[in-house]
DNA sequence: CGGAATGTTGATATGCCTCAACTAAAGTGG
DNA sequence: CCACTTTAGTTGAGGCATATCAACATTCCG
């Protein structure tokens, strides 16, 4: 079933049956991409939006110097460019981290589904805005900390948003990022990404390894991150 | 008149006279801050929108050790809180800089407008786009530039902005910060920020005295901040 | 007039980046 | 199947840049 995108949006947002239903008839081409591999590029004009279906998929931008930032990190159900409903120019890029699974959307099917039915067009701006505060999040984080409490509180938002979603386990969920990601994300050089780990580490609260993140002690982790969870608006069901 | 909300959302989106006059017909209560006043707190649940009348506001997070990060700035016309709308609770403050004006409209009011004018609506939604991207920015230039080209490029952003918004005249825009607010919204030491604005100086391309931002080499300065205005979706009349 | 806020400078230390080397694992092609 | 390359993770050494501390000048404001 289509059902991953309207669960996703019943998470924040109250649908109408007649909602719920209009959304699942929704159609995509679905894609395969493999580790790396651009969904769309900085420049592109898309007239489809993208939801991820499996795996995971990062935004980035592409740095003068050849250099990659990273700005933010989506798993299945968000919609990482749903911004390309509105504004013409991908002004960032949207790739496979890892091997990923991911669905296009026409835009026109988005925009005549808005017109029909208002709250489901409610329901994805709002998606929009829990990406932005995010972002907001995101700026923090990297302005203002250090590096062991920068990577804990990366670690801690990744966790919590996968125990929100239900693509977790209890003390650990998939992360398939390499350390270089890390760094890209965390704006540190790869060598401090791979120290601040190792702390993070000796500390015994968390580890990332092999692709999966796990949490050893999440009310530790937590504090070193000043991880406060209210800017992600969504509860998560059980942390430990 | 109200005009400044649509001449705002008609710089990039297009409205039917009967948008324009609703959008006019739009009602608030005008409050006046000073230097450093909240406008909105962190985890209140505003049921009112603020929109910058005059003077400059800026976004923040609190840190636990009582330092503050900021997000962003917003010049008369932007809506420094439209999140608040879909997003119950506030994540972040939104407090003058300098001395401000700012009216305050009823959710409800907007809320109730697009239903009737879902263009308005999807005008709105555009805005919140743009000021995602302008995080997503951010991030980017917080966590990948280095002081000066950090610098040179949050001064771009902004002279940019006040020119598409025909709130510069050539050459300078007014920027009311302190050093500590340049400190606090680019992540770096007061010192740092003190020495990376005289190096600026001294490459004779731009410089912030008193409240005002002088661009003495627009090429010069972007080409230093790395500066691409593609992320802001909005053309610029004339810079130099 | 006095006190607070702002901008500026110097000195010091440390933490992060860069460079470089090496291991282990995974993927590739002959 | 094994040699070879590539990628990922790790460690050490060294230098520089940024944070911190401290002091002072200037302006603004009450």
């Amino acid at each position: 079933m289509h059902s991953v995108l309207q669960q996703k949006l019943q998470i924040h947002s109250k649908l109408a049956p007649e909602d719920v239903k209009r959304l699942d008839l929704l159609s995509w081409e679905a894609r395969s991409y493999g580790n790396n591999q651009d969904v769309v590029r900085q420049g592109d004009k898309p007239d489809v939006s993208a939801i991820v279906l499996q795996g995971m998929v990062g935004r980035y931008q592409s740095l003068p110097d050849g250099r990659r930032q990273y700005i933010s990190f989506h798993i299945a159900g968000d919609l990482p460019d749903a911004q390309s409903l509105f504004i013409d120019e991908m002004d960032h890029g949207v790739c496979a981290v890892g091997r990923a699974e991911v669905g296009l959307i026409p835009h026109r099917d988005i925009l005549d589904l808005f017109e029909d039915r208002p709250t489901v067009g409610f329901a994805i701006w709002r998606e929009t805005l829990l990406d932005a505060a995010i972002f907001r999040e995101a700026v923090v984080n990297n302005s203002a900390r250090q590096p062991v409490a920068r990577m804990a509180h990366f670690f801690c938002e990744r966790y919590y948003r996968a125990r929100v979603r239900k693509l977790a386990e209890l003390g650990s969920c998939p992360f398939p990022l390499t350390q270089t990601h890390l760094a890209e994300a965390l704006g540190m050089s790869i060598v401090t990404a791979n120290r601040t780990l190792q702390k993070l580490r000796q500390l015994d609260c968390v580890d990332h390894v092999d692709g999966v993140l796990s949490v050893r002690d999440w009310e530790r982790l937590a504090a070193i991150g000043e991880f406060n969870p209210s800017y992600l608006h969504l509860r998560a069901p059980r942390l430990v």
